[in-house]
DNA sequence: AATAAAAAAGATAAAAAACTCTTTTATTGT
DNA sequence: ACAATAAAAGAGTTTTTTATCTTTTTTATT
């Protein structure tokens, strides 16, 4: 099990593809974020269609069109494109998978879970989407692989 | 996304109503158990065979039969039942999916995800699954809905 | 207006996860 | 030995996730 769904992890790393690209206006395509991220191409065109109509990604049809970030979404913290795709489960769900868990009727692993789901919360709410743009830049971090 | 597949949920919660029932070396049936902590009986009797198999829960067939943990089995830390069914990628695994993610090569949110996935694997590591018997037994703890 | 480019939408398909039902095997007690 | 009990094993089915392929709509350019 990993932490987000396939479709998430495609829709992060294209997201961080496309703020990384897609400066100042520019637009990028389809065919070139999921080459530039390594993900099936028309699986990728389903998530980000989504994330579109949710206003996470911006896109234009036609002719040099394509995705792109506005100004709002680049300032966007993650928690918003994970929340999107997952569903708030990861930052308040039970880890046992308990529907009526809470304090006043804990699971024996409450308390514990508490703290680490707030920390993937606070981690994903204050980083911005486009705070990776330089590693990218600079070839530091990497999409792909 | 939960944290753990539903398959780990139940054999979680599984093993800590065996633990804080089977005390003595009494043993619980399947039935007892998946209504205790409200499961799908024959998926739940699937998991627990596979984690017999594997050591992690003991088993007897018959009259009076049912599974039981023996000392080494309650001593456990958490970490090898969600091992055994889920592996290792929560503790490992890259959080955008990359398959050569690492200190080398890493994704933009390697290192955030590096300290989450450290605290889960402590907090797994460190929490054995008798610790929870007292909290069950007094009510404070809930393995049920 | 015609053409071409590119996303949106629709319809399927394949794979994995979750769940169910039936039969077999081992064990206990009579 | 026989009957009853309970897990193990086998063989599905259903649902969800992941992925593919085709057609339609929108837009820019010529």
């Amino acid at each position: 099990m990993a932490i987000f769904s396939k479709t998430c992890e495609y829709a992060i790393r294209a997201i961080f593809f496309i703020a990384h690209k897609a400066s100042a206006g520019a637009r990028v395509g389809i065919k070139e974020i999921s080459a530039g991220i390594d993900s099936p191409e028309h699986f990728l065109a389903k998530i980000l269609q989504d994330l579109s109509r949710k206003g996470i990604v911006q896109s234009a049809k036609g002719p040099n069109g394509g995705f792109y970030l506005d100004e709002a979404a680049l300032k966007r913290p993650l928690a918003d494109i994970v929340e999107a795709v997952d569903g708030n489960g990861i930052f308040i769900g039970c880890g046992l998978g308990l529907k009526q868990c809470s304090e006043v009727n804990p699971c024996p692993l409450h308390n514990d879970f508490k703290m680490i789901r707030n920390q993937i919360h606070d981690l994903l709410q204050r980083t911005a989407i486009s705070e990776f743009n330089e590693d990218l830049n600079l070839g530091i971090a990497s999409l792909k692989k």
